[in-house]
RNA sequence: UGCCCCGUAGUUCAGUGGUAGAAUAAUUGACUGUUAAUCAAGAGGUCGUAGGUUCGAACCCUACCGGGGCAGCCA
């Protein structure tokens, strides 16, 4: 084949070039050689393949330079694409000839074992990495999905402020800046502007990040996430949840089928996944909750927040994600409406996934009376200054609306299987960790 | 923030009072189907930092610095 005909190609579209000469942007991973052929372990940021070279099939230096090439070096390749059941991606490439880009030297990141410290310290180099890739793959796909579950449940994506003069939840700690003459801080939650946005589009939903300066020092803890924060108007409570396990299942299910070759490289079973795909999900009351674990011998009374323990322990009793609805009133947020026949409670819910990952949506249906929530800001020690606008919503035209946040690094860390939630972030921000 | 654990070669670790070790990576060489390739060779060190105990400290003590796990808080 002439050279002009040279297509250059993503090794994900190698299967629809077999036995065709083509050209590929690569950098090497990993390398075997011996005297006569050597294997390049190859990446192109689509897929990892390797390619081949025969000694006896190219000329002299294209073999010396196979040989020398040094882990993460760049460059061109051109060869012919086969089809080979003793390659793991199906394909390699037969290699005619190399082109350096990048020279490579002393990678840090060698295909043995390495501790988390020095991995996140070189996380800009460790994205290249098989994992991480995958992991962050499927991150792209909970996105894409996102969008399409509510742009085709008619939602509008309504941006919510990153830097804020007020305080939503109050209680926990919030970055603190500086906005020219006066104090400012960053976003803990877009809830309240989504609920404006509902009063004005209906339905409406918030894809950004959100910040917490907690000294949280966990694996389910991040000090910058992201949230997708939906509201919608006219809505109860019960509408709410089927839309929240709709949306999971959604999402589950495109991973699936979008993320094939990602959940191997995890090795997380689709399988399993499949099981959280069947709707609805089963729900509970708080009040059940504390029942089943004071008989399962669990130290806690009504009232009390869930821990970590007592979360695994509620949703290992299902096979499926687990509704937790109408918490004590004391210990969530002031937004939230109250239980119409008891005082003690609020109209909420939380969402546990399986396998010990605890809370993936926090959501609720919404205070709507503007003397109760006027009341419930000074109990919570808010100055109402701060929320005259969010009063206003409730002094023109209230209506009945419910919303939920589900937060995306543990909806991720849930699907991939993965440990922690600084693996399905890009560049995690960790206590005491800004770089790189 | 509290409790617990860890800082030794580029990396992952062993070494618990008497000459600083292994594997792996990197370098050089051998090998035609490797996939954590294999085999051979040489090379690689301020034992986190500072002080203390001791004839002698990687090892024991104190403080500090860095990291991890769990908990609380939360998504």
């Amino acid at each position: 084949m002439e050279e002009f005909s040279l297509e250059t190609i993503s090794i994900i579209d190698a299967p629809n070039f077999v036995n065709q000469k083509v050209k590929i942007g690569v950098w090497l991973t990993d390398k075997r050689s011996s005297g006569k052929i050597a294997f390049l372990q190859l990446r192109d940021g689509t897929a990892f393949f390797q390619g081949v070279v025969l000694k006896n099939a190219v000329d002299e230096s294209t073999f010396d330079v196979a040989k020398h090439l040094r882990q993460e070096s760049s460059f061109w390749i051109t060869g012919e694409i086969h089809e080979d059941t003793r390659s793991k991606f199906g394909y390699e490439i037969q290699v005619a000839s190399i082109e350096v880009i990048g020279e490579s030297e002393e990678y840090p990141i060698t295909p043995k074992d390495h501790g988390i410290d020095f991995l996140l310290d070189h996380r800009h180099l460790w994205l290249r990495s098989s994992r991480p890739h995958a992991i962050l793959t499927i991150r792209n796909e909970v996105i894409r999905a996102t969008y399409e579950f509510f742009n085709r449940e008619g939602f509008t994506k309504i941006d919510a402020p990153i830097l804020t003069g007020n305080a939503p939840e109050g209680t926990t700690d919030l970055f603190h800046t500086e906005y020219f003459d006066h104090d400012a801080y960053l976003s803990q939650s877009g809830q309240l502007y989504e609920e404006a946005g509902a009063m004005a589009f209906d339905k409406v939903f918030s894809f950004g990040p959100t910040f917490r300066a907690e000294k949280s020092k966990t694996r389910r803890h991040l000090i910058e996430f992201w949230m997708i924060e939906p509201e919608m108007a006219f809505m109860h409570q019960e509408d709410s949840l089927a839309v929240q396990e709709q949306y999971v299942a959604f999402l589950v299910q495109n991973v699936i089928d979008h993320c094939a070759s990602s959940l191997a490289t995890l090795d997380r079973d689709p399988e399993l996944l499949r099981k959280y795909t069947k709707t609805p999900y089963p729900r509970i009351s708080y009040d059940q909750a504390i029942d089943m674990l004071q008989k399962a011998g669990m130290d806690v009374k009504w009232g009390d927040d869930f821990g970590s323990p007592e979360e695994t322990y509620l949703a290992d009793q299902f096979e499926q994600p687990v509704f937790i609805l109408n918490y004590p009133k004391a210990i969530k947020p002031f937004y939230m409406k109250p239980h119409p026949t008891r005082e003690d409670i609020v109209i909420c819910a939380d969402l546990l996934a399986p396998e010990g990952y605890g809370e993936i949506i926090g959501g609720s249906e919404r205070a709507t009376d503007y003397n109760y929530l006027l009341e419930q800001i000074k109990l919570a020690g808010l100055d109402p200054k701060d929320y005259e606008w969010y009063l206003d919503l409730r002094r023109y035209g209230s209506v009945p609306h419910s919303g939920f946040g589900l937060g995306l690094e543990r909806f991720l860390t849930w699907v991939t299987g993965e440990d922690h939630v600084r693996e399905t972030i890009p560049f995690p921000r960790l206590l005491n960790r800004i770089y790189p």
